[in-house]
RNA sequence: GGCCCCAUCGUAUAGCGGCCUAGUACGCUGCCCUCUCACGGCGGUAACACCGGUUCGAAUCCGGUUGGGGUCACCA
């Protein structure tokens, strides 16, 4: 069996020219642990790339790590794309030409090809251990971590038969070309890697089981992907991908190879990228805090990428228009909560009023149980409007609107001075006979006793009024709660808090 | 260590040879508005890592240095 040749120079590799409806990318996560936002950055870059293109979004399952996977994992996966309203148009769930596409229902498909490389002799038999490679390099004065050094590429047959004798199966590895290998990278440009930088690789274990090294690019290649779009950390190896799929044009699997962009990490504090461990980097954190697909989506879009030089906030249909790989920056981008949360607060104000009610609901839990309750949560969300980053803030905003009078619990930062009693003896005098109920009669009423009245200044006026509603340091503006909570209730709480002097 | 990537205010970015005494946003901060908190308005703060070169001219191009990161798994 002979080394195969490689005829094509990577420079003239017949690279994809798709940049239309042509245009195929793809995600392909595996399902291990909670969505992390730099994984869902590159989802959404994925999709705004073929929604602006006009092409396909592929979503992929790559479950061949058994120990790893797990169907909870691939659950949320779901349920963070479809939350963050990222669709796909061909892979789990709704099908496609290429289905399956889970990989671990894939293997037939696998060790078809297996073989078929195998008969060509771009695949061969490797029986050594991580231990003797590391040993040969001491030995032969090489850098242990210089990895392997395709020792055993002209195994003999006689050679095999006693590894076999000796009880040891092989490990299938890729014979990589001896040559250069470039890509023009989407985002950072002409790469070479020079050649025996990137060595022979493992693709198949002595078990039989196909490793991500060889699945990965294998059905990117059945699956006609022309667009690889990842994160950096897979940069490296994208030689030995190039290499594979020199392998998989030459048995006829596919006649191109796709492009690559590799997107910057998505960093935490410091110059560490933002770990698993860290809470900033699980999705579900940012929604269980209130963040909304629209902020959360812009927010993500600006880590690497941005819509003009002088306007940061957007919607996904203006992304969509104006996004392409070749614009992403290609320096790692941190994790900012504070301008996340700004994104966020500025989509908040940009929902209509009935909208963020209802999704301001699920955050209330208990507090809104009937029809009732929810009107008077729509009246007041207006209120609230302005006043909040994140939907999370809603309850201590809005709790006391839906809490009985006497219920009620006083902040005890912002209990009034004795001295107060005469200001709500007042107001409760004041709002006796306001009629109608509305926050214009009530603040006329309350600025012409108190203020011109008692000549107080409205911030002492209108301080202990807003505990007595309230309870608390910060709420909605004061006569417009009032109004909401009704002159009975307004009553008896200036009341009951002027009994607590 | 080999190979690869990256380098503009604290942060995210604009900039793709002259429009830059470097723009925008977040943050921080002063003032205004104001019943709290916000929102909004008007200001302020703060950056081209370093050294060479190319050029009439460099944040932008080239080389090197330094610093950071990644990768060298029978994980993905």
């Amino acid at each position: 069996m002979s080394a195969p040749t490689f005829s094509a120079p990577s420079s003239s590799a017949p690279f994809s020219t798709a940049s239309g409806s042509d245009v195929r990318v793809r995600f392909c996560p595996s399902p291990t642990g909670t969505p992390h936002v730099g994984l869902i950055r590159t989802a959404l870059f994925n999709w705004a790339y073929a929604r602006h293109t006009g092409g396909k979004l592929i979503f992929r399952i790559e479950d061949t790590d058994a120990a790893r996977d797990s169907e909870e994992s691939y659950l949320q996966l779901l349920d963070g794309l479809r939350w963050l309203r990222i669709d796909w148009d061909e892979g789990i769930d709704v099908g496609g030409p290429h289905e399956p596409y889970r990989q671990s229902q894939r293997t037939d498909i696998y060790l078809d090809l297996i073989e078929k490389l195998r008969a060509k002799g771009l695949l061969y038999e490797s029986f050594a251990t991580g231990e003797e490679i590391e040993a040969r390099n001491v030995e032969n004065g090489r850098d242990p971590k210089q990895g392997y050094d395709n020792f055993e590429r002209d195994l003999s047959d006689a050679q095999k038969e006693q590894y076999r004798a000796d009880g040891r199966s092989p490990a299938l590895r890729l014979r990589v070309p001896d040559t250069d290998l470039s890509f023009d990278d989407l985002v950072r440009g002409e790469i070479t890697f020079p050649a025996g930088s990137f060595t022979d690789f493992v693709v198949v274990r002595p078990n039989g089981a196909p490793l991500y090294t060889f699945v990965n690019p294998v059905d990117d290649a059945i699956m006609g992907i022309t667009h690889v779009l990842r994160g950096e950390d897979l940069l490296s190896s994208t030689p030995r991908q190039i290499a594979l799929y020199h392998a998989l044009i030459e048995i006829g699997v596919t006649d191109f190879i796709p492009r690559f962009g590799h997107l910057p990490y998505v960093m935490g504090e410091g110059n560490k990228k933002l770990s698993k461990r860290d809470p900033e980097s699980n999705l579900f954190h940012h929604r269980d805090r209130g963040f909304i697909p629209e902020g959360l989506v812009n927010y993500l879009a600006l880590l690497g990428w941005s819509l003009t030089h002088d306007r940061d906030v957007f919607s996904i249909e203006e992304m969509v228009a104006a996004f392409d790989v070749v614009d992403v920056n290609p320096n790692p981008a941190r994790f900012d909560v504070k301008k996340a949360e700004s994104i966020n607060g500025d989509h908040i104000r940009l929902l209509a009023a009935d909208d963020l009610a209802a999704r301001l609901e699920t955050y209330l839990g208990d507090l809104v149980k009937t029809d009732a309750d929810r009107a008077l949560l729509l009246a007041a969300t207006p209120l609230v409007q302005e006043r909040m980053q994140l939907l999370g803030e809603g309850p201590a905003l809005l709790s006391f609107l839906f809490t009985p009078d006497d219920a009620l619990t006083i902040d005890a930062e912002v209990m009034p001075k004795p001295e107060t009693a005469a200001t709500l003896d007042t107001a409760v005098a004041a709002l006796a006979d306001v009629e109608p109920w509305t926050h214009d009669e009530i603040e006329s009423a309350l600025r012409h006793d108190l203020i011109e009245g008692l000549e107080l200044k409205p911030r002492d006026a209108f301080g202990p009024l807003r505990t007595a509603i309230s309870g608390k340091r910060i709420s909605p503006p004061l006569f417009e709660s009032m109004e909401l909570l009704g002159k009975t209730s307004t009553l008896v709480r200036l009341a009951k808090l002027r009994a607590l002097l």
